[in-house]
DNA sequence: CACCATGTTCCTTG
DNA sequence: CCAAGGAACATGGT
C-alpha cells in the first residue's frame, strides 16, 4: 500500500471519518509496531485524546491530537511500511490476523493491520526532520533537484529512493518517473545534465500526480462498511473494471512490451531494490 | 526449497 | 564528517 500517493488517498478517507473522535483506549496487539515501546504509555498518552486532522508527509500519515488533559497538540504519526493498511472495523468483522495496533474510538475503532510488521505508530516525530520537500509542493523544484543530484555518484533511481532528497517516492514510482522522464536508472547525479533533470522533475510530479488522480476514482471503503475492507491496493486487486492494469508502465513488467516501443522490459537490481526500465527508450 | 515483495534503520567500509 | 552498500526486520506468495 506505501507510496506517496497511496498514503494521500487514505489520508482523504480516513480525515472525515476520524475528525471529532475520541479515542478511548489503544489495544496494542504488537509491541514492535509501535513507540514508545511500552504499551502503557503509547495508550496512556493517547487515551482521551482526539482527532483534529489527518495529514500527510512524505509517505507518513500525521495525526493530530487534541490531549484531553492540556487541551494542547500533540502528534502521532503512522507509517504503513510494506503491508501496512489503516481502516475503520466493522463491528461485526473479527480482527484480522496481522492487526498490530487497535485504536478504540467513542464510536468504531481504527485498526492498523500490518502483515509484515515493518510499519509503524509512534508519538516520535523525529523522522520528519529528515524528509526532503514534499514533491508536489512549491520548495520541490527543477533546480533544487539538479543541484542535489549533480554531485551524486550514485545511480539515480538510487538516489530517487532518499527521502531526504524528496519525500514520498518509493520503488515502483521510481522506476515510473524515469520511465516517462526517458532516463536510463543507471545514470548518475553527475552525469545527469540540467535538461533531464528538469524531465525528470516534471516526470515525479506527474506520475504521482496521475497516480492520486487514478486512486480518487477508485470506490473504497474505509469505514468498513460495505462488502469490501477499506483496502487500497496497488496491484491487481480489487477485480472490477481492470482499472489496474494500466496503473504501471514499467514497474513488474520485465518481458513484456514497453507501452512505447514494444521492446521488452528488463530487471535489474540496485542497491537490493528491483528497477524495472525499457533499454531503448532510457538511454543515456 | 529458492527467490521475490510498495520501506526504513543501522552498521560497516571507504 | 560524509557517501555508499548491505544486512536486518517478518511474513507470505509464486
Amino acid at each position: 500500500m506505501p507510496e506517496l500517493p497511496e498514503v494521500e488517498i487514505l489520508v482523504r478517507h480516513l480525515a472525515p471519518l476520524l475528525k471529532r473522535r475520541t479515542i478511548r483506549s489503544v489495544d496494542v496487539r504488537r509491541a514492535r509496531s509501535i513507540a514508545p515501546s511500552s504499551a502503557d504509555k503509547f495508550g496512556g498518552a493517547l487515551e482521551g485524546a482526539s482527532f483534529k486532522s489527518v495529514t500527510r508527509r512524505g509517505k507518513y500519515l500525521v495525526f493530530t491530537l487534541r490531549d484531553a488533559g492540556s487541551g494542547g497538540s500533540m502528534i502521532l504519526l503512522g507509517h504503513l511500511g510494506m503491508t501496512g493498511r489503516m481502516y475503520l472495523r466493522a463491528g461485526n468483522k473479527p480482527l484480522p490476523k496481522h492487526a498490530a495496533v487497535v485504536v478504540k474510538l467513542d464510536r468504531g475503532e481504527l485498526v492498523f493491520e500490518d502483515t509484515r510488521y515493518f510499519g509503524r505508530l509512534t508519538l516520535d516525530v523525529s523522522a520528519l526532520e529528515r524528509l526532503g520537500p514534499e514533491p508536489l509542493g512549491p520548495e520541490f523544484t527543477a533546480d533544487y533537484l539538479f543541484s542535489r543530484l549533480k554531485g551524486s555518484s550514485q545511480a539515480i533511481k538510487t538516489k530517487l529512493l532518499d527521502q531526504g532528497l524528496v519525500a514520498g517516492v518509493g520503488n515502483i514510482y521510481a522506476s515510473e518517473a524515469l520511465f516517462r522522464a526517458g532516463i536510463s536508472p543507471r545514470l548518475t547525479g553527475k552525469r545527469l545534465r540540467r535538461e533531464q533533470a528538469e524531465r525528470l522533475w516534471r516526470a515525479i510530479r506527474e506520475v504521482l500526480e496521475g497516480a492520486i488522480a487514478a486512486g480518487s476514482k477508485i470506490p473504497l471503503d474505509f469505514a468498513g462498511i460495505g462488502g469490501r475492507d477499506g483496502l487500497f491496493y496497488y496491484g491487481s486487486e480489487g477485480g472490477d473494471s481492470g482499472f489496474y492494469e494500466e496503473r504501471f508502465r514499467v514497474y513488474d513488467r520485465a518481458g513484456k512490451a514497453c507501452p512505447r516501443c514494444s521492446t521488452p522490459i528488463r530487471r535489474l537490481v540496485q542497491g537490493a531494490r528491483s528497477t524495472f526500465y525499457c533499454p531503448r527508450c532510457q538511454r543515456g
